[in-house]
RNA sequence: GGGGUCGUAGUUCAGUUGGUUAGAAUGCCGGCCUGUCACGCCGGAGGUCGCGAGUUCGAGUCUCGUCGGCCCCGCCA
C-alpha cells in the first residue's frame, strides 16, 4: 500500500513506471466502460483510468466508489493521447492505468465538498471545519502562515534569537484586556489566568541575561470579536536587549520585508516610513492611517471662527474643532444618498451629523454655506484648496470624535471612489505614542500601550504636571491601515516602574502583590530593553487577502466565541465542578 | 450592553399583494454509456420554511419573542 508517488508530482518522466497513489476520491466519471477518477492529496490531483480490459475486477469494484472514499491504486503510468492531455492539471499529461485497486476507507457523503465552486454558508463549514480544510482555499492559507512562520524562525535564528517557551496558566493582572481564567482544584479560590501576552515573562528573560528572546505562541483575551479579532489568537513576540529604535526598526524591517519574500515572492521598500502619533492623527484621525491614498484631514476652526453656523461656533466654544476633508473630484460620485451614508459613518463614530460643500462649476452646494459670509467662505475653500468638482465634508465636535468620524468617512469615501489600489503595499511605523490616556468612567489614567513602557526621557518631568502629555516610547507596525504589530522601549529602572504605575492610581501595595514579582527583578540587574509584538494571524489574513482573520486559523471560533465543530465551550459535570470548589451563581 | 443584517431540500438560492400540491440549480439514489476531466443522457427520492407564540377563514410571507450566523459601536492593541 506504501505510495511511491503523491499526487502531484507525475508527468510524462515517469510513463511506463509501476506507481502506487493514495489519495481521496475527488471527483468520478462513469463511463460505463471506462472509469475515470482524480486522485486528491495536498500536492494534487491525478486522473486513474480503470479500464475492464486492463483489470475486470479493480473496474467492478471501482462502480463502488464515491466522492471522499480513501484508496490506494498500483497501475502504470500512460501518456495522454494528444489531445486528452488537460493543462489544467500539474499530472495533465498523464494518466494511471489501474490493476490493483485499494478501499482504504469509504466515506459518507459529505455536507458539501470542498471542491466544488459552490460558496457554502460559513456555519456548515466550521461545523465540519475538517471538510473545509481539504479545500484550495484553505490549504493554500495555512501553508502561507507556514511559510511565515518558519520564515520568521529563520531570520530570527540568523539574528541570534532564542525561541523559549513561557506558562500559559500564569497570573492574573489588572490593565489591559478580560482575562480567561482557570480555577485551581489544588488552591480553591484561586486561579490562573491565560496570558493576553508573555510580556512580562520577557521581560525577565531579559533579566536573565538571554539577551533576545523570541515565541510564536498563543494568547487570549476574553473581549468581543471582530473579523479580525479572535478570543485565541497567535503573537510573534520578541525582546532584546542593549537595544533602541535604531537597532529594533532594521530588524523588524528585513523580517517583514523576508516573510513578503519567501511567503509572496514580493519584495518591499525598505526603511518604512516613520510617522509621529500626533501627525497620524492631524492628518489621518487614526493611529493605524491607510497610506495607500489621500484624502487628509484639514483643520479648518480657524478659518470658521466666528461663523453663523451654530454647530461648529459651539464646538469650537467647548473647546473642540472643526475639521474637514476635501474629496477630490466626487461631485458626481456623491449623491445625496451617498453623502447620508457618510453621514452614517460619521455618527458611528459619535458625530452628531456631517456638514458637507460640493463644489459645482458655477456655484456652491451646500445646506450650510448661507451661514457663511463671502470672505471667511472663500479663506475656508481657500485653505482646503478646494476646486470645482470637489466635495467638502465637515466635522465639528471634540478632537476625539472629529478625529474617529473622519477617519472613518475618510475610508469609506475612498472605497466609494475607488482610490485604493489593491497592489500596494504601505507599512509604516507610528511612534510617540501617548504615554497614558484619561479615562472619563474610571476618573483615572490608564497606559495606551501597557504599563511597563518607557516614557520618551524628555517627557520624564511631566509625570506631575501633565502626564497627559508625557509620550511614550512605543511605535505600532501599520499595514494598509490595519495595526498587524507594536512595542516599546521597556522601563528598566524601579524608580521610573513606581512613577507609571503612581501616574495609574496602582498604589504600592497593589503593585506589589500584582507585579512584585516584576519590581524585584528590575533591582538585580536589568539590562535596558526593548522588544515588539506581532499579531500572526493578522499578518497572514493580509498576505492571504482573505476576508476574515478565521480564514488563517485551522480551527477558528464564531463571533460568539464558540466551536461550531466541537461545540466547545459546553457544560461540565458537576463532578467537576465540586472538585474545583465552584457553584453557579445565575442571579 | 447597543445598532444593522441574514436564517426555505444535503448545499447554494428563488418564492409576487397573505391564497390551491413550496420551486430551480447542484448534490444524492437507480439505469444507460470506452476518452471524460464541472462528462453526458433518462428516471427517482429528498422540506418541522431555525424555534415558539400571536393576528387571520388562511402565514414561508405580517407582529412579538427566542435561538443561531455575519458586520459594526462599546470593549480590545
Amino acid at each position: 500500500m506504501q505510495r511511491t508517488h503523491t499526487c502531484g508530482e507525475l508527468t510524462d518522466k515517469n510513463i511506463d513506471q509501476v506507481v502506487t497513489l493514495c489519495g481521496w476520491i475527488h471527483t468520478r466519471r462513469d463511463h460505463g466502460g471506462l472509469i475515470f477518477i482524480d486522485l486528491w492529496d495536498k500536492y494534487g490531483l491525478t486522473q486513474v483510468v480503470l479500464n475492464p480490459q486492463i483489470d475486470q475486477l479493480a473496474h467492478q469494484e471501482a462502480q463502488s466508489l464515491r466522492g471522499n472514499f480513501v484508496i490506494s491504486v498500483v497501475g502504470k503510468v500512460r501518456a495522454r493521447p494528444d489531445d486528452m492531455i488537460n493543462p489544467k492539471l500539474q499530472t495533465g499529461a498523464i494518466e494511471v492505468y489501474v490493476d490493483e485497486l485499494d478501499i482504504l476507507n469509504p466515506s459518507k457523503t459529505p455536507p458539501f465538498s470542498a471542491w466544488e465552486s459552490q460558496e457554502v454558508g460559513e456555519v456548515t463549514r466550521l461545523k465540519h471545519r475538517y471538510l473545509d480544510l481539504r479545500g484550495e482555499e484553505l490549504q493554500k492559507n495555512l501553508a502561507l502562515r507556514y511559510q511565515i512562520t518558519r520564515t520568521v524562525r529563520n531570520v530570527l535564528h540568523d539574528e541570534k534569537f532564542m525561541e523559549i517557551e513561557t506558562p500559559v496558566l500564569t497570573k492574573s493582572t489588572p490593565e489591559g484586556a478580560r482575562d480567561y481564567l482557570v480555577p485551581s482544584r489544588l488552591n480553591p479560590k484561586n486561579f490562573y489566568a491565560l496570558p493576553q501576552s508573555p510580556q512580562l515573562f520577557k521581560q525577565l528573560l531579559m533579566v536573565s541575561g538571554m539577551d533576545r528572546y523570541f515565541q510564536i505562541v498563543k494568547c487570549f483575551r476574553d473581549e468581543d470579536l471582530r473579523l479580525d479579532r479572535q478570543p485565541e489568537f497567535t503573537q510573534i513576540d520578541m525582546e532584546m536587549s542593549f537595544v533602541d529604535e535604531k537597532q529594533i526598526f532594521p530588524l523588524v524591517e528585513n523580517m517583514i520585508a523576508s516573510i513578503y519574500k519567501e511567503a509572496l515572492g514580493v519584495k518591499i521598500e525598505t526603511p518604512f516610513a516613520i510617522l509621529k502619533y500626533e501627525d497620524a492623527i492631524n492628518r489621518f484621525g487614526s493611529d493605524k492611517p491607510d497610506l495607500r491614498f489621500g484624502l487628509e484631514i484639514v483643520d479648518v476652526s480657524e478659518e470658521v471662527k466666528g461663523v453663523g453656523f451654530k454647530v461648529f461656533t459651539q464646538a469650537l466654544e467647548a473647546g473642540g474643532q472643526v475639521k474637514a476633508i476635501n474629496i477630490k473630484q466626487s461631485t458626481d460620485t456623491l449623491s445625496r444618498k451617498a453623502l447620508d451614508n457618510l453621514t452614517e459613518v460619521a455618527k458611528t463614530y459619535g458625530a452628531k451629523g456631517m456638514a458637507w460643500i460640493k463644489i459645482q462649476e458655477n456655484e456652491l452646494q451646500s445646506p450650510i454655506v448661507k451661514f457663511f459670509e463671502k470672505e471667511m467662505l472663500d479663506r475656508l475653500i481657500a485653505k482646503v484648496e478646494g476646486k470645482p468638482g470637489d466635495t467638502i465634508v465637515f466635522s465639528a465636535d471634540t478632537p476625539k470624535i472629529v478625529a474617529d468620524s473622519l477617519a472613518n468617512v475618510r475610508l469609506s469615501a475612498a472605497k466609494l471612489l475607488n482610490l485604493i489600489d489593491e497592489k500596494l503595499i504601505k507599512l509604516a511605523w507610528v511612534t510617540e505614542f501617548p504615554l497614558v490616556e484619561y479615562d472619563e468612567e474610571a476618573k483615572r489614567h490608564t497606559a495606551m500601550h501597557h504599563p511597563f513602557t518607557a516614557p520618551l526621557d524628555e517627557d520624564l518631568d511631566k509625570f506631575e504636571s501633565a502626564p497627559g502629555e508625557i509620550r511614550a516610547r512605543a511605535y505600532d507596525l501599520v499595514l494598509n491601515g490595519n495595526e498587524i504589530g507594536g512595542g516599546s522601549i521597556r522601563i528598566h529602572r524601579k524608580e521610573v516602574q513606581e512613577k507609571m504605575f503612581k501616574l495609574l492610581g496602582i498604589d504600592s501595595e497593589e503593585a506589589d502583590s500584582k507585579f512584585g514579582f516584576l519590581l524585584d527583578a528590575l533591582q538585580y540587574g536589568a539590562p535596558p530593553h526593548a522588544g515588539i509584538a506581532f499579531g500572526l494571524d493578522r499578518i497572514a489574513m493580509l498576505l492571504a487577502g482573505a476576508p476574515s482573520i478565521r480564514e488563517v486559523i485551522a480551527f477558528p471560533k464564531t463571533q460568539k466565541a464558540t466551536c461550531q465543530m466541537t461545540q466547545a465551550p459546553s457544560e461540565i459535570d458537576q463532578q467537576q465542578l465540586k472538585e474545583l470548589k465552584l457553584k453557579y451563581d445565575l442571579s
